[in-house]
DNA sequence: CCCTTATTTCAATATTCGTTGAAATATGGA
DNA sequence: TCCATATTTCAACGAATATTGAAATAAGGG
């Protein structure tokens, strides 16, 4: 990962609803969420979720695809992986200090009704 | 570490100087680096300099300390490690899906002359 | 005490951020 | 087609950010 995506990436996690909207949809697994049901799981307006999703999706840590009306918002694991070994490399003088840590979804959801 | 420290040490890292400010203190390990000399090494305006430091303490990344005329700023390896933690324990619904990854400093450091 | 060095403080400024309300777009169903 | 639902787009606004230049503070040396 480069610095400017880790900037990135940073700044999109810096801000109390939008790292309330990355875990949510972290806990959430693969499926993701509606972007109905983030805004009423953290009671944001609609309009400012957009928002704050965008910046979330430029920094590459979301993606979006389109069900029926709905718009559905997953996490995107590699990239918060990406984030965490960024850091963990540069915290010990370019020699990574420690095996970087891991992020997975926390088990695969039996496609259950959104 | 809580979500508000959290955001803060996110806050704080989410700029391109501030993290070469702090990728550079964690590589000059525990001995730090006077302000001047950060500011020489990534030519930065000593004044716009200040206003990084205070943020990057105020999250709890860095420490002060007076060596006569200079202001020296060490990294505070822990509560970055802190930050790790708090990552990867809140990317996988609560639940840590990986050793925390640690920060150490890179080796100790013979008293060189500042 | 005066002078130089090292750093901070302050005021000003342009930029970016986060929220709000109103209007627009997209989709599915009657 | 008409309507309701889901979400985005747009303009506006106050608040926070990052940088600059000038002045102030702190410490050491003559």
């Amino acid at each position: 990962m480069e610095k400017t995506d880790a900037v990135s990436a940073l700044g999109a996690l810096a801000q109390d609803n939008r790292l309330d909207v990355f875990r949510l949809l972290v806990q959430a697994g693969p499926d993701g969420l509606s972007a109905g049901a983030v805004a009423e799981a953290l009671g944001l307006a609609p309009n400012s979720l957009t928002f704050h999703f965008d910046r979330l999706r430029a920094a590459g840590l979301i993606a979006v695809r389109r069900d029926g009306r709905s718009m559905i918002y997953t996490a995107q694991y590699e990239q918060m992986n990406a984030l965490l070994a960024f850091l963990t490399e540069n915290c010990c003088g370019g020699v990574s200090c420690a095996p970087a840590a891991e992020c997975k979804p926390a088990r695969k959801r039996k496609s259950e009704i959104a």
